[in-house]
DNA sequence: CCCCAAGTTTGCTGAAGAACAAAGACCAAC
DNA sequence: GTTGGTCTTTGTTCTTCAGCAAACTTGGGG
């Protein structure tokens, strides 16, 4: 984690290239990053703390810029679903370009994370006069559509087997991290968690993980997954129709 | 239906109020929807016809004025899910809005549908110009996003009997017309349908809908739903969890 | 170093619901 | 009125996967 030695104070004086980089800042000069920087609070969560919780007035929005973080929702019978993972350089609690007032969900740190966040009253200000983060935003927006979208499918249509393999494969495209033998889950993970992103139980998770692993797809220790024949698994997740 | 009798042609000569009432346009003066009408290109479309489909070019987007529109997704495997129902007066088609240049999904009017459409190039100049079209428009997204968040969730965690219902009282709610009796779902919709709005079967759907109207919570005939007992419709979609 | 909590594995059983099958009902077109 | 296509119902069988139960593993904290 490129932060995790540093003190949240150094931020103050930080370079405007640290939001240069990231989509929806990109286009914009250095005065008016150094302008919105000014205007950032930022933040060190420790894993499990939540950032914000379903339903609470959307106060302010978030920029992520180390660390991973997994947006939940809860039933009203305690069952939970992973709706999405947040990774470094996204936006989110973003309630206010979806015209809502309260967050539609609650985001939990799975590490510790660094983030910067804006009063929600700002975010009429940045949309209308910094270039390209209105676009961003929505594009933002869009991706995360679709990708509920593919999701809301999957469950419609999949099996279990081929639905963990798509969750496995989605979070290894989006969060993986090249090493010996394969990629592997950059952040811990548990079957449970599987089984909360999939809609089954974590025992059947850990079947189908031990199936996995015997046939040379996977490999996998306490909330830790090296995917190890992605291709393998992209076969097995289109099976079967 | 309100333009039923009408020919499309009297559009160019509508009155302006046609427009004044819809939430994206509720703002607006009179000279400002005349330009935006004169815009527009109005078009009929009969039940079946898609309006657009998944992944071609979004040249346009659309506002539906009268009749219901099913917004569909089908898999490689031919397995079809309907990710949401438009009701008059929604926009539709807004792929600009976030970021994406192609459809994400097919829109097949379910009865005969009257829409207005412009070409997606305009789409700019209708947030930047019109106020209150883009929050309206960015309401809509959230409104979408939120409803599909609602089914991942029941997907995830509900079992058959009360995806249905809540998909039948979602159905009520949002295109629901009073008659003697009860709540009628007004377009038609077949069993086929709603067990592809939950991911099940539909001679699973069928069972159900005879053991509900046994207990005097719907009736239906073909192609025709009417629920009787909303209340106790609520109930058993809130029951075991 | 040991303990404990969290995470994982595995076996067994049963229920939910899909798949298969076939007949019946309704509607529109001819 | 007849015919054909679409929609619906109902029965039976079979698979998948959740539920229950219990043991095992792992790693961090005292």
């Amino acid at each position: 984690m490129f932060f995790s030695k540093l003190g949240v104070g150094i931020l103050r004086k930080l370079d405007e290239s640290l939001l240069g980089h990231i989509p929806p800042f990109r286009k914009l000069g250095r005065p008016e990053i150094r302008a919105i920087l000014d205007l950032a609070e930022p933040k060190r969560f420790a894993a499990g703390s939540a950032v914000f919780e379903e339903g609470l007035a959307a106060e302010r929005f978030y920029l992520l810029l180390d660390g991973h973080i997994r947006v939940i929702r809860t039933t009203e019978g305690g069952d939970q679903v992973i709706a999405l993972h947040i990774v470094a350089g996204q936006l989110f609690g973003i309630a206010a370009a979806i015209g809502r007032d309260t967050y539609p969900a609650t985001a939990i740190p799975v590490d510790d994370c660094l983030v910067l966040s804006w009063p929600t009253s700002q975010w009429s200000n940045f949309t209308a006069n910094y270039d390209g983060f209105a676009t961003e935003s929505y594009k933002v927006v869009g991706e995360r559509m679709g990708e509920m979208n593919n999701r809301l499918v999957e469950m419609a249509t999949q099996q279990v087997e081929q639905r963990v393999a798509r969750a496995v494969l989605r979070l290894i495209s989006q969060s993986g991290r090249k090493v010996a033998g394969g990629i592997e889950i950059d952040f811990p993970i548990t079957r449970q968690n599987l089984s909360d992103m999939t809609g089954t139980t974590l025992h059947t998770v850990s079947r189908l993980m031990s199936g996995w692993e015997k046939i040379g797809l996977v490999k996998s220790s306490r909330r830790h997954i090296v995917v190890t024949d992605a291709h393998g698994l992209v076969v097995l997740s289109e099976r079967s129709g």
